[in-house]
DNA sequence: TATTGTTATACTCTATAACTATA
DNA sequence: TATAGTTATAGAGTATAACAATA
């Protein structure tokens, strides 16, 4: 370990440590852009992969579902799923039942980003566990598992969508 | 824990565990952004945070340095600036020796605005750890101090600067 | 009238390139 | 010529408000 702080989390005396909220952030951070600088080469963002899971999770799904899950206004997610389009990812069907909705449904090149990243993921984790063996990443993921359900984080759904603050 | 996942990391069969990576960024955000809204009472916003605090470790440093440590161009720090000496907290002082360089400093407000930070910290760190107890807490911090050492994060500069990818 | 999606518009963030003053 | 900072400009992201189609 690198900086100078106490065995048990006694902060060293005269040493501030560095928070642990200030380090979640900073290394979450960069976590997010090694992931954007990989699925980048895939030719999509994180936000389009996200939103690509919501909709292969649940095909047909409408935008203003979407926009509720992911926190966001309905005119954001039309910038979204435009972006998803035009890249021949998702398509938009109007719903026969009720012709205001658009069902939002894979296309097969969309289905096949996805397929591809499983094969993605485990190379990202392991760049970003490097310096952890096994039982320290099993113990850092239950830790995070905590936090992430106490504050209500839902499992697929990034808090980037939503706006900084105000 | 909210999911099913096996007792020491083995993920339980037929359940993919969400990724460390994936939980260190959607946390990491998390309290990004819940600290966004507690500077933001102060009338400053993280990245006004992040520039005071190396202002005030080194006072007198020159803009382009600080570009090399944030990892932007200068011309962001010029707008980086230009927000602070607006709210009164820093102040540009052409350098007597090099007249092309601008030495920066803290005003007394900015001062005081960084003097508000440490008894503003230990509530954020603590929202943010709420459901774990004093030895998980010493646990996590040195996860990841492991993780931010290993991946070459500076001490007290968030990612967030620099461009998310391209 | 209420709801889904869309467009128009504006504001923020951030980069690139051209420019000014100084060395 | 080279360097510190600045300005001009452009593009991405995201919100609000007004609007069209449908219910």
């Amino acid at each position: 370990m690198s900086t100078p702080a106490g065995p048990a989390g006694e902060p060293a005396p005269g040493s501030r440590p560095r928070g642990i909220a200030f380090l979640l952030s900073q290394v979450g951070a960069h976590a997010a852009q090694r992931f954007a600088e990989r699925v980048g080469e895939l030719g999509v963002s994180p936000s389009d992969v996200g939103l690509l899971r919501l909709i292969s999770a649940e095909p047909g799904r409408s935008q203003r579902s979407l926009a509720e899950d992911l926190g966001v206004v309905p005119s954001r997610v039309v910038a979204l799923v435009d972006a998803l389009e035009r890249k021949g990812l998702v398509e938009r069907r109007r719903s026969p039942r009720d012709r205001r909705n658009q069902e939002l449904h894979l296309t097969a090149e969309g289905a096949r980003v996805m397929a591809a990243m499983p094969s993605l993921a485990p190379a990202h984790e392991d760049e970003i566990c490097a310096p952890l063996d096994r039982e320290q990443r099993a113990l850092l993921a239950s830790l995070l598992e905590a936090l992430a359900a106490h504050h209500a984080l839902a499992p697929g759904v990034h808090p980037g969508y939503r706006r900084p603050s105000s």
